[in-house]
This record gives structure tokens, sequence and C-alpha cells, in this order.
DNA sequence: TATCCTTGAGAATACGAATTCTCAAGGATC
DNA sequence: GATCCTTGAGAATTCGTATTCTCAAGGATA
């Protein structure tokens, strides 16, 4: 009934018990075939039955690695809240990863504080081999920094910045795909409700959602919120108000969305006859508006696979040396918040 | 342009550049008072200007502590997916255990896969100092193995094992609290959507919700399902055809409600009038259907919290010694999907 | 002034495994 | 039969810190 932890079992023990020596054991369990069968057997014999298994600190100090990568999440705090996205991508990662066997470490690092000491912890003190970075803004000074120090990293985001490893869609291109929809569908007052300023995947695709309007002659209006259901009901509460409200909205995200879709039921908008709605990430809430919530997907899976695999390279120290920035297709998935609005009604607008 | 990565910087090059032993700037570095304040600064200087930082893998090795905790999720591969409640769940646990400094490593087990792995690859490996565990089945055996090994861990959920730490709802009282919730909507035709066989808060909701039938003279009716939207909208196409098909469904969490609302949807069932439904979890997806899905909420911050700091105190060594099995009260948030049958209406059913 | 404590800091060792160094035994070569 | 390679495995070293051991200098005490 002792407070001790056993489990004290090291590879000199088990050399001890086979009568061998400390090396010879570490080189069985390394698989050398340097060793004969008869040792090699009785040396398995051995650890196998104190069932040992190696002290991965040990392990990690002595080999360089940390056989873990770190996925670094910018968020406030509570902003994962629900955030499906959030769950999808970490589970693919994890999918992925389960491959490599490697193991994940993940960082949740809030706005405010400094961004700095992830990279301290996480990279400089050799906790992790590589990291996966989400979402960055304009000017990161992250970035920099683990590019001075040559650790391995990929940004799932645009890197604004160059020789950065980085996966991304082509926010823009995706902007813009969200923006022709609704103009398509014959909205004329289309605005967007974009994420905090500068952060990257907002700007890429304000700036796709500009270039569709001006094409067909429309004005942009452009609203900023910071992410999360919440915060993008009581933006949208001051958007959809007074009398030159926006007959159709592209959204920063599904969640968003949502926020917006509560709104504009209390103030009686009906979607998409009202309020035409495109938003990105094609999560499970696109299926459960009544008629569908058009979002544009990301295709998660892909720029997890392309990441992974790249940072896996990078701390192999094989693949390609030069820095790539790899961009993954989007796809539109029209549902009936983008409906076309009718010929009879659109002449009432 | 070399391939090396310089970050070399030990306490050994401290101690030269400093003039001074290691062994002191270990000292100066675990702050001990047995410094002399010019050698210190001497130190601290010669830290500042090589940037130096501790080597956590040596740390962990030397002292006994890793600094990280583990997180282990049993669900399917690619079975996160989209689920806000792990969202919710890792959020909070990385806000809590940004508090106590310490890092979380992420494990997804797949449901086939041998569970023993992962507690060697984490905890015999002294990869992390304690784990939390969320989701057990009946009879797992990963408790019996932590438990013998003594190491620290807790579960979120019913552990149906004696002496084990756990956090959970009291699942049998919220099924029992959703099946009275639809009985006094008046409902007649009650059923339950569970999880798949053996998972614990399904079969502790299973029991709440066949008292509450039982009590009212009901009879039970009970599909199985995977988790997710996908697996539960297809058994919901069984469940709901038929002339005796439920008028109301319990079911057992949000993303599956939500596979039952498509369900509805596509055979023209209205919810709630021809359909009652109460879930689990109270997640954004409650907010998004037309008139509201009624949830029972989990509490999920305040589960979060007792499980980290239970974990915590054990991993310290100081806390009750005896483990407890801590209980979170849930509360039925009462919504459109389980309005209360107007009298006419009732009369027909 | 001689002896006994403090105190501060260097030297040495431990943590557990991987790797390099060394060397003895056995086989091949001339 | 003497020399040169292999080869297998033990001994020693290393990874970077934390800690224990030691000891010299300085202060207090008698």
């Amino acid at each position: 009934m002792g407070q001790r932890r056993p489990n004290k079992v090291t590879q000199l023990d088990i050399a001890r018990l086979a009568g061998v020596s400390q090396s010879t054991v570490s080189r069985v369990m390394a698989g050398d075939p340097k060793v004969e069968p008869d040792l090699r057997e009785r040396v398995l014999q051995a650890a196998r039955l104190h069932s040992y298994l190696p002290d991965a600190r040990a392990q990690s100090l002595r080999r360089r690695e940390s056989g873990m990568i770190g996925l670094v999440i910018k968020r406030p705090r509570g902003g994962l809240a629900g955030d499906a996205f959030f769950s999808n991508l970490i589970g693919e990662i994890m999918d992925r990863l389960h491959d490599a066997k490697s193991r994940l470490c993940l960082e949740l690092v809030h706005e405010q504080e400094n961004e700095v000491t992830v990279h301290e912890a996480l990279l400089r003190s050799k906790r992790v081999d590589g990291v996966v970075l989400v979402e960055s803004v304009v000017h990161d000074s992250r970035l920099e920094l683990l590019q001075r120090d040559r650790f391995p990293f990929v940004l799932i985001g645009n890197p604004m910045l160059s020789r950065v490893w980085s996966v991304d869609n082509d926010n823009v291109a995706a902007g813009e795909m969200a923006a022709n929809e609704l103009i398509a569908a014959g909205y004329r007052r289309i605005a967007m409700l974009a994420g905090p300023p500068g952060v990257t995947v907002s700007e890429d695709r304000i700036l796709g959602y500009s270039r569709a309007l001006d094409a067909a002659g429309m004005p942009c209006r452009i609203w900023h919120s910071e992410f999360g259901i919440e915060a993008a009901r009581r933006v949208a509460e001051e958007a959809l108000s007074g009398p030159m409200a926006p007959d159709a909205l592209v959204v920063l995200d599904d969640l968003m969305a949502m926020g917006v879709v509560l709104t504009a039921r209390e103030i009686g908008m009906r979607i998409p006859d009202d309020l035409g709605l495109v938003s990105f990430n094609d999560t499970h809430l696109c299926h459960v508006l009544e008629r569908g919530l058009t979002s544009v997907s990301l295709n998660i899976e892909t720029i997890v696979r392309e990441a992974v695999d790249c940072l896996m390279a990078q701390i192999r120290g094989d693949g390609p040396s030069e820095p790539r920035r790899i961009l993954v297709p989007c796809q539109l998935r029209r549902r009936g918040s983008s409906a076309p609005v009718p010929r009879g009604e659109e002449a009432l607008r």
C-alpha cells in the first residue's frame, strides 16, 4: 500500500537479469542485427518478463529528437469553444500523426500573451521536434523567430513572408468564389462580415470579396468581428439594422454565420429571401440550417496531410529544401442560403 | 546556409562564459538563494546574452516529472470530426493547464486498437506525469492497468470500478431529466437513440431514461448508433419509419440529434409537432435549429476544473488520498424541440 | 588564539539510454 | 604457422540538468 510507484525497470536491470551488459540490451531493443540470436532471445525474454519499456525522456535526450510535434493555435481564451473547425483539424492531425507514430503536444496561445513564450517552451527547450502553426496575423513575429533558429515548422495559413513552408487554401479565390455566388444569385447589397483585422485568412478573403464586387461594379462594405458565434451575433445586429442594410453577407466562417442566422431570426429576416448567406469551412452546421448554409469547403484533410508530411520531411531532413507555399483548392457547396432570388421578387428589391 | 541548427547553448557554456561552475548555473536557474548576488547577476547576464533556455528533456529526466499531462480520447478514426464537445473539452483543459503551466499531450485511441499501447507510450515511458481519460466503456482494461501501476489519472466518465478518481455528470439523473421533459410535454411513444452498447455515458443515460418511462408506465424502446451525425441519421431513418414510430426521442448528444433532425426533415416530420427531441451537451448546435433544441447542459467547464485540479493534486502528491467520484450537476435547457404538445393536437395522437 | 560552525561554490555523480571505443576470439590469407 | 580482418560484446562516454559530496574561507565562540 506504499506510495512508491514501482516501474523503475531500466536497461541495466534487464542486463543483469540476462547476464549481459547494458549496451547489449540497448542494442537488442534497437534491433541491432549484430547480436547473436540466443543472446537476443535471452534479453527479450528478460525484458518481457519485467515488462520493460524504454524511458522516452532518456531516449529523447540521447537521440536528438522527442518524437513529438507541437500544434499551436492562436485564439482568445475560451475561443476554441465549440468550433468544429478545430476538432476537425485536431482530429485529422492526430490521425495523420498516428501513422507517423509521433505524438502531439497541443498549445493554445491567447491573443494577448507573448507569443515568444510558446516558441521557447516548445521548440527552444526541445520539447518537440517541430510545430504546426495555425492562423497567423499579417505580421507574425513568431515566424521570424522560427526562421532564424531554423526550426522545422509549417504554417497552416498565409505567412505573408517568403521562404516559409506553408499550406493554405487560396483564400483570395475562396472569397471571390463566395461573393460571386451571391452576385450570381441576384443579391444587390452584398457585405462581408470578416474576422478581426490583421488576421490573414480574413484579409485574404476580404481581398477576394472586394475583387468580385469591384468586377461586378458593386460597392464593398465590410464589418469586422471577433471569432465565435456570440461576437458575430452582436456585430450582425448592427450590420443588419438600418434602411441600407445588406441583403447578403459573406461571413468568415460557419460559426460566425450562425451568429448571423440568430440575429436574422430575431429581427425577422428570412434566409435566403431577405438575406443571402455564404460562409466558409463547410462544417456540420451547414446542414442544420433549414435549407442549408452555402459554404466554401476547405478540404481540411488535404491541408493537414500536406502540412504534416511536409513537417515530417523537414524533421527527417529529406524532402525538398526550398520552402514552398502549398495551395489546396476550395469548393463551394451550394445550399439553400444562397438560393437564387426568384425573378419576381428581384424586381422588388 | 548550413543545415546545422545552432542553439546548442548549454549550462556549461554559460558557466564558462560567466567563469563559474555548471552547478552554479544550475543553481541560479533554479533560483537557489544560496548564490551570492553578484555571481547570480553575472550568470543571468551570460544566460541572457546567449538566450539560454534549459533543455526540457534533460530536466525531465533528472527531476522525475515531465511537466506534461496526457489527454486520451477514445473515438473511432475520424470520429472527432466536428464534434464541438471535444473542442470545448480541449479548450477548457488547455485554459486550465495554462494556469498550472503544464502542457498537454493529446492522444486519440481508435476503437479497434490495443488500448494498452497508449498506456505504455504515454505513462510507462514517462512521457507524461498523468492522464485524463475521456469516455470509458463498461469494462475498461486501461483503468485496471493504471490502477495497478499507481499512475496519476482521472477519468471523465463513469469508471464502473471502485477506487478510481473520476469526474462525471450524473448521467442517470440526466437521462431521467431528459425523458421526463418529454413525458411532461405530452409525448406518448418516447424512444431513445443511444450510443454504442457498452459505453458508459450511454448506458447511464439509458438507465435514467428507463426509470422515467417505467415511472410513467410507458414502454421503453432503445436504438443504438455509432457516434456522429451520419451514423445517427441512418439509424434514425430506421427508427422513425413504420406506423409505430416514436413521437419523441431522447438522443445521446447534439451531434446525433442533428442526424435525427436531418432524417426528420427528409421524411417530413416536423419538430416538435411530429417529433419531440431532447439531447445532451448543449452545444451551439442547439441554437441553430429553428425553434431551438432542448438539451441537457453538462457544465464542461466545471468538469474540467475538477478533473484537472484532482489530477494535479495526485501528481503533486497532496490532496485527499482516497479516490473519489465527483458528480457535476446537469441542467436542462428547455427549447423549442420539446415544446409541450398543444391540448388539441394531443387528442389526435 | 585555537576550535567549531556556517556558507558558498566547485567537483563528482545520477538520471536512462545510445553510441563510440576497445579488445578478444575466430576465420581467412600467404 | 604468423599476420590481417571480421565480428560480437563489454567498457566507457555522452546527452544536459539537478543534486549530493567536499572543502576552503570566514565568523562566532570559548
